[in-house]
DNA sequence: TTTAAATCCTACTTATTCTGTAGAATAAGT
DNA sequence: ACTTATTCTACAGAATAAGTAGGATTTAAA
């Protein structure tokens, strides 16, 4: 299951996909009241989307967030990485954040390994099928 | 990622399927000292998969635990929903543990729901290809 | 029948993460 | 200046994770 960050994530850009119209921008307090998400919390996720330059924002009394790419180019394996860390089941399954098990008695042989390497390809060719354009 | 408690199940259930001859079974010191898994916590979990019929145990002196499924018949979805949950990302995605999502705006036409139903098809289907006895 | 060795059971602990809140600083338009 | 927004940092309460502790129970063998 995802966290709950993650959900208000999905339904954040979605929102702003929606209702984003020529250069403009879409408020933090309308996504949340109209997307049902807790507004202080919301505004630390869009920040964190920002820094990963998914959105970008404008300040100011007609300020607001708008998408920084376009919606087919956001894909849940960045939302999930970025709200849930790895995809990889386990981090010596992980190409980004390969880190080797400290349970681990032989590497090089062991095929709870393999195969949750195996899991880790079909998983991210899954998430990254579905982008916010799949979602609007 | 998953918990060390599942890492710890699959690791036991793969060195009790490699180690139990005819009729015999494994003791839990062994496969905590062989698969490098703390002692106390491997006995609840082993506790559990013996709840959910995946083991079985004998006591006393000549005791230990054995398998009560063939490897093949015991997949990672049912290792994965007995220490993580339900497979699904959102509850209203769930077959089993289906609840509807409390921020939810309007489930019907909810787009993210039945991505996120796909999701857990396809998840599903990658967790019942891999068994325990694809790890031996 | 006693004893040793194993599982079984319940409660507790400690640290981390999750899910927010609070409040002030900063920036921009009117 | 004033209003309205984002930005930043800190904090708090609850839940979960990852074990530990200690004894009760069961069984086989001496």
């Amino acid at each position: 299951m995802i966290s709950k960050k993650m959900k208000y994530a999905i339904k954040a850009l979605v929102y702003i996909a929606q209702h984003s119209k020529e250069n403009s921008s879409v408020k933090t307090n309308d996504i949340a009241s109209k997307a049902i998400i807790p507004k202080k919390f919301l505004e630390q996720i869009l920040l964190e989307l920002k820094k990963n330059r998914i959105v970008n924002s404008r300040q100011g009394s007609m300020g607001g967030y708008y998408l920084m790419k376009k919606p087919n180019e956001i894909t849940l394996a960045a939302i999930y990485r970025l709200c849930e860390g790895p995809i990889a089941l386990v981090s010596c399954a992980s190409l980004n954040y390969y880190e080797p098990c400290s349970d681990c008695v032989d590497e090089a042989t062991c095929k709870i390994k393999f195969a949750l390497i195996d899991i880790r390809q079909k998983t991210i060719a899954n998430f990254e099928s579905i982008t916010i354009a799949t979602l609007i």
